[in-house]
DNA sequence: GAAATTTGATTATGCGTTATATCCATGTTC
DNA sequence: GAACATGGATATAACGCATAATCAAATTTC
């Protein structure tokens, strides 16, 4: 799975009577826009976009990793990285040094304000995650985790 | 679940390590992209896009609606909606009509090469879903599609 | 029944996200 | 050292989606 062209569409077709809903894909569209919208208040709540909450973990998990590699590993477009790194920059979250070897390159750290809020925000997220799929019983929750990892195992494998 | 300004974000964050995988969050977004990419890729040979797409099926299960009605029903803003359907009445594949009973409103319909398209469209979206599940095991298909659709009656009920 | 209000469709416009092409500075290769 | 590759940045365009405002045709209100 990379960047790719193709752009999102939020047609949501709220009719119970469509063909649309003999398709697996189409609900699995339907529970990622739930998601999608619970997870963006969420994220809002702490001045993040899901964009920025990525890139925040990733920099926080990975540290002293370059800037491409980032963008890269995200799937986001080097030119529209740039942005998001400075955002996070100004906000004091993650540092940007320029690596001694290779002095074009960056490397990002999180601060420990980064640190710190990829923190809040990993709570605000299992939180949230509690919420929406707490509904389900345990089973049913277990068992929707395996069978999406196996569809990405598969999938990835083509 | 209804139109509203979030917006997409096409993060991948193609890592293993990471503690977004343990979000089932996280694992739905990624099959729902594998998904919508292929479908994309599907539709986009019959010169149709998820809207286009969605539309032309409403009007063909839901003859005789107006564009107001189809639009929310789609959960497309008004405004947004008159260029997909000019589109596709510039096409040939849709009529609009003027309503007798109220000469501001138009009666949407199919036309014969709409209900061909729809149908080969509906046809290519079958063949794409069972390539896709198709490499699930049936119990866990069945499973996948059980669970997502207890999701949704669920979150609508919030 | 005329004036005020609502409603269906449209236009204009702005914002956010993403993709492409180009550029600059630094590294690497030969 | 010339040619090329690479990390990062800028400029720009396309697309999706939202809001405000417009116009014409209804409906309501007095």
């Amino acid at each position: 799975m990379s960047a790719s062209d193709e752009h999102d569409c939020k047609v949501a077709l709220n009719t119970r009577a469509n063909v649309l809903h003999g398709f697996t894909g189409y609900h699995l569209r339907c529970a990622w826009q739930v998601v999608q919208a619970d997870l963006m208040h969420v994220l809002k709540s702490l001045d993040l976009r899901l964009a920025t909450y990525s890139t925040l973990l990733l920099i926080v998990e990975t540290p002293d990793q370059r800037q491409s590699t980032l963008a890269d590993t995200l799937g986001i477009e080097r030119p529209n990285f740039v942005a998001i790194v400075e955002e996070l920059e100004r906000r004091g979250l993650i540092t940007r040094t320029r690596d001694l070897d290779d002095r074009r390159a960056y490397c990002l750290n999180a601060t420990s304000e980064g640190l710190a809020l990829a923190d809040q925000a990993v709570k605000a997220c299992r939180a949230h995650e509690e919420k929406l799929f707490g509904q389900l019983s345990a089973e049913d929750r277990a068992q929707l985790d395996r069978i999406l990892r196996q569809f990405r195992t598969l999938e990835s494998g083509r």
